[in-house]
DNA sequence: AGGCTGGTTCGACGTGTGTCAACATAGGCT
DNA sequence: AGCCTATGTTGACACACGTCGAACCAGCCT
């Protein structure tokens, strides 16, 4: 347990963080420290426009999509390279320039931290 | 107050069955509605404090707590009871005053429907 | 009644956020 | 070289948001 990606914490001009993060917010209050991790990843997804952009390239085929395939969301080009800009700081997705184009791609593990976040107890 | 808002993300259809207002982010796009609907939630649990408070409210007996028990979360009383009324318009929360104290319970569908937002698709 | 405690609402303040137009950069093309 | 397309960055704006103190409502006391 060593290496692989285990930041503590999401590192905000870094952006490149997979955070595992906490347990299911069910199971025992949150700390002040975890809310805060754990409330960047909701935030960056708490924007309509970053949802879809989001949703855009998490569906896209190999989780992966070029910024022109997914920036018709009725907004302007800069506000979507924001909103893109947004979702990597909170480590929700990872960018890659090939050639002309950038592509995005979503970060899995994240995904399956805040899957995680809000799973139900099962109903014991 | 009167607020005409619709449920957030659940479709009433079919009684107690847990119906996601929308697929899970990575089986296709989410449309503007969906967006709008679902970040509305995302953007609810997007600030440390409230998600502190919900994640007291959930892993509290009965998924249920009075106010007194969970506002210490480092904020003033008025805030914690903003943040509260603000859970409860994202429809996380429902909340219900028994004498003297207001207990506040989780939306248990509501809990579901956003962890199947973030289901994985058995990591293709 | 009056007072006390638990919670909410109000009004205000500073900060954060989403948005755009304009400019800047990167890479491919002629 | 020069131009053109694809993205990102900057600066500015309006608006939303988190926070607090103070005032206000709701029940339980004595």
């Amino acid at each position: 347990m060593s290496n692989v990606q285990e930041l503590p914490l999401l590192d905000p001009t870094g952006g490149q963080g997979v955070v595992p993060c906490c347990p299911p917010l069910t199971e025992r209050p949150m700390s002040a420290t975890e809310a805060e991790t754990a409330a960047r990843m909701f935030k960056a997804l708490g924007d309509p426009v970053r949802l879809r952009l989001f949703s855009a390239v998490a569906s896209h085929e190999g989780g992966e999509a070029c910024v022109c395939d997914i920036s018709d969301v009725g907004v302007s080009q800069p506000t979507v390279s924001h909103h893109l800009k947004k979702l990597k700081e909170a480590g929700l997705l990872t960018s890659e320039r090939r050639g002309t184009w950038v592509y995005y791609r979503v970060e899995p593990s994240v995904l399956a931290a805040m899957g995680q976040l809000l799973a139900m107890p099962a109903a014991a």
